[in-house]
RNA sequence: GCGGCGGUCGUCUAGCCUGGACUAGGACGCCGGCCCUCCAAGCCGGAGAUCCCGGGUUCAAAUCCCGGCCGCCGCACCA
């Protein structure tokens, strides 16, 4: 029988063994919380990203575009993002034992108030005043230090300015924002997506691909006008997304102490309020289909949100997806918040950067503006000597507030003199308004590619007691095909065969075919290696091959073979793993809708 | 970060307690050769070990002692 731990222990040896991932700077005794992806690791990698840019990205009817920005991130951003205030852990030290604790968990914990965000000096005297020790071991503890989870570095060499790097893609996102809302011509809604590095210097990571220092994001801002929200779903949702079933456990539910999710519709989700907005269950569902594709069981899929103290900073409402795995239990590999203005209001203010889009009206409405100007003919008569005073107060102050007082209370004060509203002109204009600026709300899915791609290597390695190997689903695959003469000898048969093979091996690759080769071994040992990495079909050339121009082709996970004609093998590995179906039954039902 | 346990070829391990005969042994894997009609076969040969790192004790350290690093488990932290 494999436990839980043997089947992760295989799978970390074989992903060593043939080049997948392993700890990263072995050869100096490795450092925790960082790794390293190898040959065919690096293949299925980029197969994972491939996908979601095809499901996430670029197969959402032209919602979303991508962008790459810098890893390297000016302090300025992340002060206005809020991180470099919310990232840090305020943590006490006991002098006796030398444990470590958050100091506001502490205060909670004892005096049940929430001491989350206060600043240290108050948390120390707090902790102080209530005479708070150890829970431990009773010692005396340390006033509370800011542990920054941020990496710090500088740009420039010499004295150079601080930077982090940064501890989420999305802010790249926020701070290109108007330059991409821009040369997609300022059309909301808007998806931006992003492929990134990201760095946290965790405390402690461990749990191998699952806490990392520096991993892999691909998330992306999706930014819409809360006041069209409804109607611009109900453009793009089709009823398959709309159907998409999902297994939720709501706040509500936490609350109540109801642990076993429930099943919602995306539309259900939409209809019974459970999403703060609809984009929300766009997203989960396009989130909960990409996961199934990747050859997650849908009912190892689960969506959790958060309770308000569990969100982060900039969240108004925060799903994440989890899948269950053998060795961590539940993990999350996705984050969905609503993070409304906050990030894109936030950098207005640090920045003063125009971050706004324009809403156009339906019809222009008519408004009606008031302008006011002193009358200087009225002012000089009251107020003959004071007159350039006045006038020159009067022009420092802004129109609207001038509006504000003479119009709604009747006069201003200047200098301490009241001037009436007689003594100015005061125009009422109607003109018509085309729209209005406002800042665009966002929802964020967001992926921790790490995680996605363990949970998916998991999931995939079925050990039995004949036989290991990686279930992948085909699109995922390092390679899509293995190639293998069936014999290697000397005598001329066996070389006709080995150049055959080689023929064929050179003409996928020639194709755009990720192709794998191996002469080594037993033909059965060859399979049981291209088995081990998720190679999903294997052609082999045969003595009949030299008789008919024929190959058997085999498929991974029944064994089953084929016999097909070699000018065949392209069409039928692209078919096997490629868009020709989808490409046929979708444009049939399109063109019926039309 | 705290406590417990651990670390020997790519992998699994023998040796450690009781220091020396260890040029660190074996198996699997890997590489080469032979064999060559389909699922980790066989035979022959080969390469491969900073005994985690640093220091100490000793005539002598994989082995004993101290410190560090890394991993696992628990706590704390994190999402």
């Amino acid at each position: 029988m494999t436990t839980n731990n043997d089947k992760y222990e295989i799978l970390v040896k074989i992903a060593k063994k043939r080049g997948i991932f392993w700890p990263a700077f072995e050869i100096y005794g490795g450092v925790a919380g960082f790794y390293e992806y190898g040959p065919v690791g690096v293949l299925i990698k980029r197969r994972i990203i491939d996908e979601w840019l095809r499901q996430v990205v670029y197969g959402r009817d032209g919602l979303v575009v991508e962008v790459d920005t810098p890893i390297i991130t000016p302090r300025i951003v992340l002060k206005a993002s809020g991180h470099e205030d919310n990232f840090t852990d305020p943590v006490t030290e006991c002098l006796k034992c030398g444990r470590t604790f958050r100091a506001d968990h502490l205060i909670e914990e004892k005096l049940g108030i929430s001491a989350e965000g206060l600043p240290l000096d108050k948390m120390a005297e707090i902790m102080r005043q209530n005479n708070i020790r150890c829970p431990v071991c009773g010692g005396e503890l340390t006033p509370p230090k800011p542990a920054l989870l941020l990496f710090k570095t500088e740009i420039g060499p010499y004295k150079g300015s601080p930077a982090y790097l940064r501890p989420e893609t999305a802010q790249g996102m926020f701070v290109s924002f108007k330059n991409v809302f821009n040369s997609m011509r300022n059309k909301l809604p808007l998806g931006i997506a992003q492929v990134g590095r990201v760095g946290r210097n965790e405390i402690s990571p461990r749990q191998g691909l699952i806490r990392l220092r520096e991993f892999t994001i691909i998330e992306l801002e999706f930014f819409f006008d809360p006041e069209k929200q409804e109607e611009e779903v109900n453009k793009y949702m089709d009823e398959e997304l709309l159907n998409e079933k999902m297994n939720i456990i709501t706040a509500d539910m936490k609350l109540n102490n109801i642990k076993k999710p429930r099943e919602y519709s995306a539309r259900e989700l939409i209809e019974k309020g459970i999403v703060k907005t609809p984009w929300m269950a766009y997203w989960m569902a396009v989130g909960n289909k990409f996961l199934k594709n990747l050859g997650i069981p849908a009912d190892r899929i689960r969506f959790d949100e958060k309770l308000p103290e569990e969100r982060a900073h900039y969240s108004e409402q925060t799903f994440d997806q989890e899948v269950l795995t053998e060795k961590y239990g539940w993990v999350e590999v996705a984050g969905y918040s609503y993070r409304t203005t906050y990030d894109l209001s936030r950098h207005i203010k640090y920045s003063g950067a125009d971050l706004t889009a324009f809403r156009k009206y339906d019809k222009p409405r008519e408004k009606e503006v008031i302008k006011i100007k002193p009358n200087p003919v009225e002012i000089r008569k009251r107020f003959a000597n004071k007159f350039s005073e006045i006038m020159k107060a009067l022009a420092s102050i802004p129109q609207e507030e001038l509006i504000n007082k003479i119009v709604r209370q009747g006069y201003i004060e200047v200098n301490g003199m009241r001037l009436d509203k007689e003594l100015f002109f005061i125009k009422r204009e109607k003109i018509k308004v085309h729209g209005e600026k406002f800042v665009p709300h966002v929802v964020e899915p967001s992926f921790g590619l790490e995680r996605i791609f363990y949970v998916v290597l998991e999931n995939s390695l079925k050990i039995s007691s004949e036989r290991t190997y990686l279930a992948l689903t085909p699109r995922i695959a390092p390679y899509y095909v293995a190639v293998f003469p069936l014999v290697t000898g000397s005598k001329e048969e066996h070389q006709n065969i080995k150049n055959i093979a080689w023929a064929i091996y050179r003409g996928l690759l020639n194709s755009g075919i990720p192709a794998y080769y191996d002469e080594e071994g037993s033909i059965g040992r060859r399979y049981a290696r291209a088995d081990e990495i998720g190679i999903p079909y294997a052609v082999t050339v045969d003595y009949e091959t030299l008789r008919n121009n024929t190959v058997t082709i085999r498929e991974r996970d029944s064994r089953k073979q084929e016999r097909i004609d070699i000018k065949d093998i392209y069409d039928y590995i692209t078919g096997k793993i490629g868009f020709r179906k989808t490409w046929i039954e979708f444009l049939d039902k399109e063109l019926n809708k039309a």
